[in-house]
DNA sequence: TCTGGGGTCCTAGGACCC
DNA sequence: TCTGGGGTCCTAGGACCC
């Protein structure tokens, strides 16, 4: 495995946790929860509460008594605060290599040059200083010959303490004895249902998935598991992707603080969903061919009367104007909506996406009506904050009875004016002028 | 009575990821 | 009482065509 280019996984440990600790450092070891969208389900756990037993993506409620007994302090989600904090560490990592994939929020493969083996290590290790210096995020490396074997050598830095957060499989003996020691749960691109089926065949190990016949794992689950065989053996078969491609769809939905039943309320929602959806059209510079609009009771109370439709309208022209979206979502919510439900969560799909640029012009080169307005809502909502102007249909804030529930939510201490951290100093025991006052 | 074979496109559903 | 949100890819099967 020498001489060829190697892959370097980097990723921050318990990101959203790690994120509240770097502006409150006196939780380092008060045990950590940050919840879903309506303080719903456990979505970042600190390592004492992995400790307890609490698994990922519980139900906050299941674990709430657990949680008192031991303590722990649950925060609502602040994705203002973990989006820029994730903007900090990619761009941190921009300085290690040239080449860079961004996988996701707490994640980063970078691609690592012909180097001489010794130093891997090292650089390894000054990836995690580094980032813990100037983010303060803890993060784990793993580096091997392609990007299943760079997370798999993350997943042992991350599980295996002696190896103090950096891994490197750099021969076949290396990955034989780290994939012998995890269940093929642990590898990329096997989930519940494969490994429940792998098992029942005998493959218990990575290992014993990398021994596997690739042409049987294509036979009985399809070609992705059959890479993922020779990925384990070294043979690179998923590409880098340094550009990230256009979206193919785009999602905008969300779970109700309180269960509607109007179709009023449930407009304001849709009306958001489709603003949001719209600018992130606009933001990658695509149009849309047709909206998916869809409305949902809780599929858990199964003591209730269940009802979860969806409809597709398809546009006239594609557009990605947040007007003729939403006359588009407004008659989808008409056509299916059915009093006398309960509605726990709302959402839209924007589908069939294309590149604007690519669009033919109008006949008679007709202008657009309207671009101007939109262009001037997005340039105002991104200098003053995304709500700052809207349709008249989403409803004021302060009336909406649907909004999430966020009881515990930390303040947005880089992204929002009014709620940047203060900093006091003292000198000779006495407090100097603080630098601003809040109010 | 006897009813082909090969190709493409589309869609829904199922699996995976974070 | 209380159960997240946003993506991707693959496959099987049906419709349709010649």
């Amino acid at each position: 495995m020498n001489g060829r280019p190697l892959v370097a996984l980097i990723d921050v440990n318990n990101m959203y946790v790690s994120c509240e600790r770097v502006f409150r450092p006196d939780l380092a070891r008060t045990p950590i929860v940050v919840l879903s969208n309506n303080d719903g389900c456990v979505i970042s756990r600190s390592a004492e509460v992995k400790a307890l037993g609490v698994p990922m993506g519980v139900p906050w409620f299941k674990v709430r008594d657990l949680a008192k007994t031991h303590r722990i302090l649950a925060l609502s989600s602040n994705y203002d605060l973990y989006g820029d904090m994730s903007d900090r560490f990619i761009s941190t990592l921009r300085h290690f290599s040239p080449t860079q994939e961004v996988y996701s929020i707490d994640e980063c493969f970078l691609g690592v040059g012909d180097m001489p083996e010794s130093s891997i290590m090292d650089l390894g290790r000054d990836i995690r200083q580094t980032i813990q210096q100037w983010i303060g995020l803890p993060v784990c490396v793993g580096l091997g010959p392609t990007k299943t074997l760079a997370k798999l050598a993350n997943h042992a830095a991350k599980k295996q303490e002696h190896r103090q957060g950096v891994c490197f499989l750099k021969s076949p003996e290396d990955v034989t004895s780290i994939a012998q020691s995890f269940p093929v749960r642990d590898v990329w691109g096997v989930g519940a249902r494969y490994s429940k089926h792998l098992t029942s065949l005998g493959l218990r190990t990575i290992e014993d998935l990398r021994q596997w016949s690739p042409d049987l794992a294509r036979q009985h689950f399809g070609v992705n598991l059959a890479r993922t065989i020779w990925e384990l053996r070294g043979e690179a078969c998923f590409k880098f992707q340094e550009i990230p491609e256009d979206k193919k769809c785009i999602t905008s939905s969300r779970s109700f603080g309180n269960a509607l039943t109007s179709l009023e309320h449930l407009m304001e929602a849709i009306s958001l969903h489709v603003t949001r959806g719209s600018e992130k059209l606009r933001a990658q510079g695509s149009v849309a061919r047709a909206i998916r609009v869809f409305i949902m009771t809780n599929r858990h109370r199964t003591q209730d009367l269940q009802y979860y439709p969806g409809v597709i309208i398809s546009l006239e022209s594609p557009s990605d104007d947040t007007r003729s979206l939403m006359q588009a979502a407004a008659e989808g919510l008409r056509r299916i909506y059915r009093p006398g439900f309960r509605y726990v969560k709302a959402g839209i799909n924007l589908i069939d996406l294309t590149r604007k640029d690519l669009q033919p012009t109008p006949l008679w080169g007709m202008p657009r009506t309207g671009e101007n307005l939109i262009s001037v809502m997005d340039a105002l909502n991104d200098r003053f904050g995304s709500r700052t102007v809207g349709l008249g249909i989403m409803g004021l804030s302060q009336e909406r009875n649907w909004s999430m529930k966020r009881e515990n939510k930390t303040p947005s201490y880089t992204t929002e004016w009014d709620e940047l951290r203060c900093v006091f100093a003292t000198r000779h025991k006495k407090r100097i002028p603080r630098l601003w006052n809040h109010n």
